[in-house]
This record gives structure tokens, sequence and C-alpha cells, in this order.
DNA sequence: TGCCTTAGTATCATACAGGGTACTGATGGA
DNA sequence: TCCATCAGTACCCTGTATGATACTAAGGCA
């Protein structure tokens, strides 16, 4: 029997599957990093997170933070100070998703460490190619 | 404190944290329907791959199935026959990220309910908005 | 002779995620 | 008077992931 996936759509945003749905919410080049730190420090302001994270620009922070917002995985306040000072924070929603990241973090480590061991085995293999 | 991430470089690869590097190897528009659906079905040949997934091109699927199995997360068996036939089935290692995708199948599923209530509520609010 | 099959390559084209740089506003301090 | 602060916006640019299309090999079959 062969399953097929199907285009959902909802609230502007279009998935085959709620895997891929995940991806899109929590998933990119900054997004995870940022929900990591904030679980960490459970609140941040704007430059402090910006300081975790080298390379990151300002437009790319908060445009990330703008999505993260958007999907009530983070809460931002404001305050009506000069120079203004606003900090950012994870939702419950934005906790829930942690336990994944950990899972992911775990399985990355595992992969790197058998890639590691595939590379020590992959030099064996050249030296012996080297000598026939 | 602040914890910073820094790049690490492994088999041509770079990376941040284990979150990116698994990101790395099975993220992407495909590579987790693909493993999906080796996992379902447990042996699948190239054609009957690309029958599940609409959408997807050759060029594509080549391209996909290749870094997989450079990953080491399926094994291909070509038989030398004509017309070619090759077949495609989950590693252990493969297997072994299943479990991710099921947690975050799992948290996309009430991620959309949450959205869902949310539109409702939404719609709510603009009607009230609409009277005032 | 010509067409069907399968599992691909090769070539060219495109969209979108991500990045660089400059600019802003209101205030406190030198 | 000038500069620093912080949390952004505006504008433009680039690279990579992805896509469309055409082509191939070797045999079976009409």
């Amino acid at each position: 029997m062969i399953r097929r996936c199907d285009v959902k759509e909802l609230d502007g945003r279009s998935y085959r599957c709620f895997f891929e749905l995940t991806l899109q919410v929590v998933g990119g080049k900054w997004k995870p990093i940022i929900l990591y730190h904030l679980w960490l420090e459970k609140v941040l302001r704007f430059g402090a997170l910006k300081k975790t994270m080298p390379g990151i620009t300002q437009r790319m922070l908060t445009k990330q933070l703008r999505e993260l917002e958007a999907d009530r995985l983070i809460s931002r306040v404001a305050y009506n100070e000069m120079p203004p000072r606003v900090e950012y924070s994870l939702t419950e929603l934005g906790e829930s998703v942690i336990p994944i990241f950990q899972a992911m973090r775990n399985w990355g480590m595992e992969f790197e460490k058998s890639v590691a061991g595939e590379l020590i085995t992959g030099e064996h293999y050249e030296s012996v190619d080297a000598v026939e």
C-alpha cells in the first residue's frame, strides 16, 4: 500500500505533513538557537540575544523574533523608555518544543560519533588502497 | 551567564550545534518524507518512492537519496538488470531518527490545533471590532 | 524498425532564505 | 554641541535549495 502526502493550507502556510509544519515554525538557521537561549536564560533583551549569537544581523534577529512571536512561541514585552528596552521570553508553547530540540541534539551527537568512527575506518581503507 | 554557539567542522560539514547537524542530515523538503516512507514500507524501489511523493523530480529524488546514502541513513541495492532495479531501505541509523520525526509530528499536530483555535478566536474578535 | 521500460544525468532556470549596510528616534552624559 | 545608547526599519544583494526539461543505456516485444 502506497501512502501519499497531500498538501494542507492553514493560516497562510502550506505543508504536506505535521513534520514539515513543525520545521516551518521552529526550523531554519536561527530559530532553534533563539528558543534554546531563551530557555536557558528565561528572559533576554534584544541586545543580549544578539550577543549570544555572533554572526546574526539585527535585521535577521528582528525577523526571526517577529515570526516566533506571531506563532506565539515567544512573548515580547516593550518598556516605553529611552533608550528602548524590550524583553523576550518563551511562552508555554515555546517551552513545549524544547524536548524535541534535546532529542535532535542527542541524535546529532550520536551521528557525529558514528561519522568520526567512519572517518577513521575510511582512512584505514584509504591506506590499504594506496598499497595496492 | 551568556553561552555562545561556536562553529564545528566535520567531514566537510560545518555546524554550530548538534541540533543544526541533525537538521543538515535529515532536514530539508524531501528527506523526512523519504525516510518516513521507507520506514512504513521497509523496502522501496526508486520508481515506487517517486510515486509516493507527487511533486518531486527525478533529479531531486536522486540527489536526496545519494546524500542519505552517503550519511548511511539508507542503503541502496542495485540489481544488474535491464530495465534497472534499485531497492532502498533504512539502515539502523536511519531507523533511529524515526522517533524524532514522530515527536515533531505530534508537536505539529498540537500546534495546528492551537492555531486553528486562535483563528476562531480571531474571527470572534474581528466581529466584535466590526460592531464598535 | 521502432517503442516501451527503469533509474538515473546534464543543463539551464528560479525562488526564497539569509545577509550587508545605512538610517532612525528620544534621551543622558561629556 | 556632539556622541553614545538600544531596538529596531528600509533597501538592496547573493547563494543555495529546488525545479523543469531533455537526454541516456540495454534489453524485450510488436
